[in-house]
DNA sequence: CAATTTAGTCAGATACCCTTACTATATATT
DNA sequence: AATATATAGTAAGGGTATCTGACTAAATTG
């Protein structure tokens, strides 16, 4: 029982947090055009991960429907952030390309580290990664079990981005 | 330096979890409708927080303009999740008030432990519990700094929501 | 070569938000 | 009272993020 109420607490607090952070991002940075986790800017984010992605392979990997895929790229093309090639091998295939200009969107936008993080303590970073990495391992493993593909490829957009992080 | 590459990894984990998240209810759990801190969601909140506010009360407590009120309030009635009645003492006053309806649904949406949040063992929920908590509340106080109606309206709004938990 | 699959687009929808008018009702001022 | 101003809400229209359905154009397969 006490397990229960301990995971509902948990629960309640990761939502909390998940809804926060909406309002959080509205109502604080509004200054900085902030790179989104959504439409234009995922794409942007899987491009800075590999670029020269089909549509589809982003599509596919992002998890969202080759239309909308297709609309967003075309409005990062129209805002010059990328541009659009045909593969040379399958000609029905746009590859689509980060220009100078959306790299450095990128990287000017890239992974602040948001100003409540640095509330925590060293110790205490550990502490949430480690979880936060059991969390995600098991969404994985269930996103990976509904739908293997997708899984997978998120994986391994995110993985590589946090490694970066690391080289630095 | 170690503290900066610690929060970096901390704030990517984050938003890797925030990312998955959608990805996650999108694929694991379509069948449930979840309630949103946006748009008729976030309107059925702060009902159910305190009921019969006038439209005008609602878009200054979430901070949205009093034209999406009115709009998210409309569908709401459609849905028959809550009904509009006018002030007797101000005719121009819409008050918003929940149907049993609109009730039942904040009920059956609130907080289902996700399971991946069972495979985390009793201390680790409560280091996650902890560790939100306190991220949380720096987000509360630069929301509150930035806008102060709505950081304590929120904090207040959840805070029963969550504290109701505790009750059962 | 015909049939099918795959990549991408177009059109039309919905949800969430905003801004700029505009109406109706209250309140304050003269 | 009559006029002016403030307040609650609505209407219209726009932008972003997504989706589904229908369709074209290549590529692959039999």
């Amino acid at each position: 029982m006490a397990n229960k109420i301990k995971a509902e607490l948990a629960a309640g607090k990761l939502a909390e947090y998940e809804q926060l952070s909406k309002i959080y991002d509205d109502i604080i940075k509004q200054a900085r055009p902030r790179l989104t986790v959504q439409g234009q800017g995922k794409i942007l984010l899987a491009l800075a991960d590999e670029d020269h992605l089909s549509q589809r392979e982003l599509a596919t990997r992002l998890g969202i429907s080759p239309q909308s895929t297709s609309e967003f790229v075309n409005k990062l093309v129209k805002y010059h952030l990328v541009t659009l090639t045909k593969s040379p091998n399958d000609r029905r295939i746009n590859l689509v390309n980060l220009t100078s200009e959306g790299r450095k969107q990128i990287e000017s936008a890239a992974q602040e580290v948001p100003p409540f993080i640095k509330t925590l303590s060293d110790t205490e970073l550990d502490q949430l990664s480690s979880l936060l990495s059991k969390i995600t391992t098991a969404m994985y493993a269930d996103i990976d079990a509904a739908n293997s593909t997708l899984g997978v490829k998120l994986h391994k957009l995110f993985a590589s981005r946090y490694l970066k992080q690391f080289k630095k």
